[in-house]
DNA sequence: ACGCCTATGTAAGAACCTCTCACTTTGAGG
DNA sequence: CCTCAAAGTGAGAGGTTCTTACATAGGCGT
């Protein structure tokens, strides 16, 4: 597979891309370069522009993976406990994803790319918020419903952005995160349910 | 001061700076480069080496003036009504300092400088996360603060990631980004204040 | 007033990078 | 079997970061 005797590849583009997300890990996605991935799937440079626009349509694509993998991720959480409980829920399974794999995440966010020229990108981050929205839809008012889903992706993205950015290191030891990000969405579920009162 | 005509520049660091700023204005933090920044001050491409180590150091160095601005910014808030006002009022001054000028914040946070090579920026999110501590003090039991210090850091810096690099343009439109840190930093302090029932 | 030292500038170049263009190879369909 | 289009190549233009050796001149002590 890597080591190839043919003229032609056979499966250059999904090679490339497990390069790219090999080479992010290691170097992050400033470190990353087109040459580097051609090279360790073993093909000329020139080769990755075949399959890609240009650097960024290959971070794309790795994004559009990662994105998928984020909404399995979420289609797997069971939510039938009471607003918090089910709001800390899912902000500690959004900072897990985040932190098993940190490159993954900052090609999806940190990167650099610019999200309005790709499309598909933006399609994901919609369906990350319908999917938000599905989980509160029982527990909050309909015409609350956009804006609460959005502050509760704030929420874990904060926790997420500023952990793996490494802002908190002084603060709450990596272990604890979690418990950050529970706690944070617990209260503001709690604060959103009292809101009737 | 920009077209000079002595063989010495006399302010050129600071000129670099000024320039490494306008340059993520207009390209962004991946768009700025040491060369255009030299050209900008009028100096040869090496000057800028006599400055600053490298390309890294510039962009910290223009984060860490924006560390400080951000500073400004808190001290100039007053916080003197309960939590839930004290807190949005905090999470819209972040956000609204992220979105008066997006470049300044990439470069804090998203312009892919490693924070732990570059102990003064550690040194000033240390301080941020101090100025939010002392907000809360008066709120919040004591063994409590560091924790929550950090919660509403993150629902703001959550609100203010998420905005800008567009993943909430679907959702809510820009103009009420606001609104959404407002409410979700209120909900999250009822919820605090709650907790003790 | 003089000269030296060190700050700060320059020029050139090595080693990377992205992306393009004209060319080659080869597998698949008619 | 033949051809054509998809996929890979090599060379090269133009950009980048950073180093090294050299040039200049401002400010210091004498």
């Amino acid at each position: 597979m890597a080591g190839r005797n043919t003229y032609h590849h056979g499966d250059l583009r999904n090679a490339l891309l497990r390069a790219t997300r090999e080479l992010v890990k290691e170097r992050g996605a400033r470190g990353f370069s087109v040459s580097e991935a051609a090279r360790r799937a073993g093909v000329s440079i020139s080769a990755p522009y075949r399959h890609f626009a240009d650097r960024d349509a290959m971070l794309a694509a790795t994004a559009q993976l990662a994105f998928t993998e984020l909404e399995t991720q979420f289609a797997a959480l069971v939510l039938e406990e009471p607003l918090p409980e089910c709001a800390a829920r899912i902000a500690v399974a959004y900072v897990a994803f985040a932190r098993q794999d940190p490159a993954r995440f900052e090609v999806m966010f940190a990167s650099g790319i610019d999200k309005a020229s790709h499309p598909e990108l933006l399609e994901q981050t919609r369906r990350v918020q319908e999917r938000l929205e599905a989980a509160l839809q029982p527990h909050v008012p309909r015409e609350e419903v956009v804006g609460r889903a959005a502050e509760l992706w704030a929420i874990a993205h904060g926790v997420a952005s500023l952990a793996l950015g490494g802002n908190l290191h002084h603060v709450v030891d990596s272990s604890r995160i979690d418990r950050v990000a529970a706690s944070a969405a617990h209260a503001w579920a709690r604060g959103v349910s009292t809101s009737g009162v």
